[in-house]
DNA sequence: TTATCACGTGCAAACGTTTGTGCAAATATA
DNA sequence: TATATTTGCACAAACGTTTGCACGTGATAA
């Protein structure tokens, strides 16, 4: 165990009262400028250092948020907490990080530990399998300030930062759409999550927008993970019918499915979502929809801490960005 | 401010007291089962949760570690922070993050910061930019645990957990050199980083088995971002002075580099270093050198759990393994 | 001379727990 | 029936702070 130099063996040290130390090292106007100059010479030789246990017992505030996203390691969530944590640090404020790893158990446990006291506010991505959200709603009710972004939950009032998710993948689909394409297929996330219906539905407004009837079979629903992008496009290249072009809910689907084109010779055009840093490194760069997710953490940090200080809530939505390469356009 | 439940809270409703309360929901053996069985069971109604502050101070520790990283929005680091935050969780620690963001001002503060009590242990890789390892071995002599990984502080004895850098880089020249290739040029991060320098010690001892004699212009030194890849491979082609392949101390300033070839119809063959997610969809997959931070975050947890735990630190190394991909064959 | 007022400091309560000790009632033993 | 043992709980101290209040000192004003 660490052996710990308290306030009092700084008192003791000089042989005046613990309270005298605190408001020495606090400036309080009270204590005279030669007891300042002292006590902070001292607890500099002692290398004293505040319990910020009993500072949080004492004063009810931790200046800790946490975040929860469901895998830090993706470009996506890291650049959110790397806002956050800019925000944060900013402000004076710590940053705890909580993995759901997309499973609703995790995160129920998660959100409970966090429901009292642990932290002063709650960032949160919520993951992709979650069914219901009472974990969230509790907390919420204990008082804990909470903002979503990205993924959120609508019915919560709460704080949310997040992208108009259905624009970036209108604007990918009408890029087809633009040069003539019309069998435009989509591979979409779970829709129970909110940005994954959204994009399914940005894309079905395209189309419908265009005058083109989707079949129910141009939509694929599965987690957008490159071994699931590249069995999806196995099964289209074994089913035998191609379509002329392949809207991404995201990049690494994407990317599954380039390589098995690749592969097997076939050049399809595709678009992707969340331009991820290989975009534009990739052997075909992979035009994709930019979410300005450094920008949307530090907008949801900002956020919390404002509403840490009394301040109301808000529900930002990020214009997203067609980023068009040359993955995308007809050959 | 959050109203909350205390313990008192639960002791008044039963009327009782709150030292039975504290037993009772710890399953203390004297309290009886009936009297645990209501305690439980007001809790639950009261929706107490005990306040962490409270009994950290009491125990004196918090479940807590903390991270240092440069930058959380590396690949390699999110990943190693997944590794350290899947061990951490599996042991009921909380995981806090922080960035240095490779400047030394900034990681000492939060090394000062975190000094006495915030944490139970931490660890850290340590910021590009740092000159002396005070700040680090203030916070050891306070009996704080401690573990590297990846960027070490040698002359700490503390745990660590790292690559065999040299042997990683060794390799990569080695497959340079076994196709024939003499004039191989390094790109080296900053050498006061251990990282860097074992990187370029590799990379010397591979040439110097291989008999080739390095001039000191064929090594240059400078953040391994893409911007000083690519710039660095503007200046070698004004410069009219072409190696025959160049071995990247970094996978990002390779891609750089990649890029600027590929405008200017060049084709070099070059090697990267930490296997970022991108290497193989490039439009020029990169050869690289795995890490396996996933690996090395859990390692350095557990070593860091196993410290607090009382038992001894270890320096752990482990084996890179060169990834190899069509960037690095000659044509 | 006495009342008034800064000024600088100490005292003690409070934050919400955990835990050693004490004590009464219930039970077992003689 | 009287004594010893167990059982189940309460009391109070302690963890390290912060902060309202009281108090003694010396200076200023009436």
């Amino acid at each position: 165990m660490i052996k710990r130099i308290s306030i009092s063996d700084v008192a003791k040290a000089l042989s005046v009262s613990v309270s005298t130390i605190s408001r020495a090292l606090h400036d309080h106007p009270s204590i005279s400028e030669e007891m300042k100059r002292q006590v902070r010479l001292k607890a500099k030789e002692l290398n004293y250092r505040p319990n910020s246990y009993a500072v949080n017992l004492k004063k009810g505030s931790c200046k800790t948020i946490a975040v929860i996203v469901p895998l830090i390691n993706r470009n996506f969530f890291s650049s959110a907490i790397n806002g956050i944590e800019e925000i944060a640090q900013q402000n004076g404020y710590d940053v705890m990080i909580y993995q759901s790893r997309n499973v609703y158990e995790h995160e129920r446990h998660i959100v409970n530990s966090l429901s009292f006291g642990k932290v002063d506010g709650v960032i949160a991505s919520v993951a992709d399998s979650s069914k219901d959200y009472l974990h969230y709603s509790q907390m919420v009710d204990y008082g804990m300030p909470l903002v979503f972004f990205d993924r959120i939950l609508p019915d919560l009032h709460v704080g949310s930062v997040r992208i108009d998710d259905a624009k970036g993948s209108y604007m990918a689909t009408e890029h087809f759409l633009k040069q003539g394409i019309r069998k435009i297929y989509h591979f979409s996330g779970p829709r129970n999550v909110i940005i994954w219906d959204d994009r399914a539905k940005g894309y079905a407004a395209a189309m419908s927008d265009y005058g083109v009837q989707v079949e129910p079979s141009w939509i694929y629903e599965n987690p957008t993970t490159e071994a699931n992008g590249a069995k999806y496009m196995q099964s289209l290249i074994s089913g035998g019918e191609l379509p002329e072009a392949i809207n991404f809910a995201g990049d690494y689907a994407a990317v599954g499915a380039m390589k098995v084109m690749k592969e097997n010779g076939i050049s399809i055009p595709i678009s992707g979502y969340a331009c991820e840093p290989f975009c534009d490194v990739l052997f075909n760069p992979l035009t994709s929809v930019d979410q300005f997710s450094d920008d949307m953490g530090r907008k949801a940090a900002q956020m919390l801490l404002d509403k840490i200080d009394g301040k109301p809530y808000n529900n930002i939505v990020i214009e997203p960005k067609l980023v068009i390469r040359s993955s995308s356009i007809r050959r």
